[in-house]
DNA sequence: TTACAAAACATTGTTTACAACTCTCCGTCG
DNA sequence: CGACGGAGAGTTGTAAACAATGTTTTGTAA
């Protein structure tokens, strides 16, 4: 089944650098003694979740359980659970009795999920415009557009990408919804799978840097109309590169598939 | 733990009177050959879904994963599943290593789900009034109404609340979206929630009709602006409704735990 | 009587084993 | 030669046992 047509480069499921989260490789010791809330199942689907966001898993790649289980060290129980999450998050796509699959993205769902992201981030931006904003909102923005700069003035369209996410995020947040939020994060990994779909280097747009400039600006204003009118126009223009993109990728064929280890 | 201040009435996790979907209880014997596309953990996520809607279980309600599974003729891995799912879905709250239990619903909540639903719901609007109107969105409207015109001559608010929320549930899907209406169906899960946080008869807002009658002309007409506003107001007059509606139920000492069967 | 502590209990988290389903491969029949 | 059918392997779905955590109870001492 899985066959290694690339020598075992990285890990996909390797955590971050992130001394926060403990690693699952050191676990068979009691090595999370820490704050108990943390389960099993909490890690695995942070790890699973990672690995899919950063691209280790092509489209159509299916999560076998036991070798994900044996894989991270823990048995099927805390995957399953994992692998379900992540469904039900639209992250990944369960086909019953047949598996877990990362899916193949079409254009219409590229266009559904920026949609569905901009209905969200109107209401979003309608209440930051028209409430009194959380203190230190505006300064955040510039200062994850400033990193949008210094980032594409390095070529590094991956940062570029996360902090473009990143920016949009920080106005949900700001809305104070939970329930906004907690879709809007469902949305926010969809769209780096679409991200992820695309070419190893995504050349980002040049003018996304000015809008997200101006984006910032409008939210500090009080112009509601002309914020959603640029937002709109924002997301429109994301949808259009991303389906070129797509288009072209699709051309090609597609990556052989990624063993573990 | 459970003592049973009540007589066992009926039982809370009954499945509805509908022929189509098996009952667990007809379980162990293979009474589930058919398209066998349904998987246990789904029909027990109906069953206990079904029963927070009716508001068998009241707030603060925990479920117990082996009673529950022991009722339901099943083992605890279906179970677990269940109550995973329901609690992503926002319906039911897990406190790690404690349990799931049925939230108790805030003000705050109740203004957030309002909030979030009139985020979605607009975008719904904008689309479907300016695009090309599916066909027979405006009939499926007018019965709706219709429905709920003659549900409230015969005092029976149970059904008025559940017309309410699928005439605005046909708006959403009116709007084609798979991701709108996957979030949407979450917030409307929390929204029946609510509705049975309040006290067991809802006498309905009387203009609740004359409400739905306008927004369904709003949405036959052209007139985006007037429409969203009309909604807007609708939800506020709702939330308004909800929030002294709660106040006066927490007012007075909440009714005993209901046991199983 | 009250406060603290330890042990017993109850419940969830995890692992392991078993059953059912799907897909593939191979043989046979038309 | 192609199509149908069945056996086999592999994977997911389910069940039951084990471990760990949280809660309650009970006993003791201040």
């Amino acid at each position: 089944m899985t066959d290694h047509p690339l020598p075992p480069t990285t890990d996909p499921l390797a955590p971050t650098a992130d001394p926060l989260t403990p690693t699952l490789d050191s676990l068979p010791p009691a090595a999370t003694p820490r704050v108990s809330r943390r389960t099993l199942a909490t890690t695995v689907t942070e790890r699973i979740r990672e690995g899919v966001h950063r691209g280790n898993f092509p489209p159509g790649h299916q999560f076998n359980e036991v070798e994900l289980a044996a894989h991270l060290g823990v048995s099927r129980g805390p995957v399953r659970e994992s692998l379900q999450l992540l469904v039900h998050e639209g992250l990944l796509e369960r086909r019953p009795h047949r598996g877990v699959f990362v899916p193949f993205l079409t254009e219409t769902d590229i266009v559904d999920i920026f949609y569905a992201r901009l209905a969200l981030e109107t209401a979003a931006f309608k209440r930051v415009i028209t409430s009194p904003r959380p203190p230190g909102l505006i300064e955040t923005l510039d200062a994850t557009v400033d990193a949008i700069a210094q980032a594409a003035a390095q070529d590094d369209w991956e940062a570029v990408g996360d902090l473009d996410l990143r920016f949009h995020t920080s106005v949900i947040e700001a809305a104070g919804s939970p329930r906004l939020s907690r879709m809007y994060s469902s949305l926010i990994s969809e769209t780096r799978l679409c991200l992820n779909i695309m070419a190893d280097t995504h050349p980002a747009r040049g003018d996304l840097l000015h809008e997200h400039r101006e984006l910032t600006q409008l939210i500090a204003g009080d112009d509601v109309g002309a914020a959603i009118k640029t937002l709109t126009q924002h997301f429109d223009e994301a949808t259009v590169t991303l389906r070129r993109r797509l288009r072209e990728t699709q051309e090609q064929p597609p990556p052989p598939q990624l063993p573990y280890s």
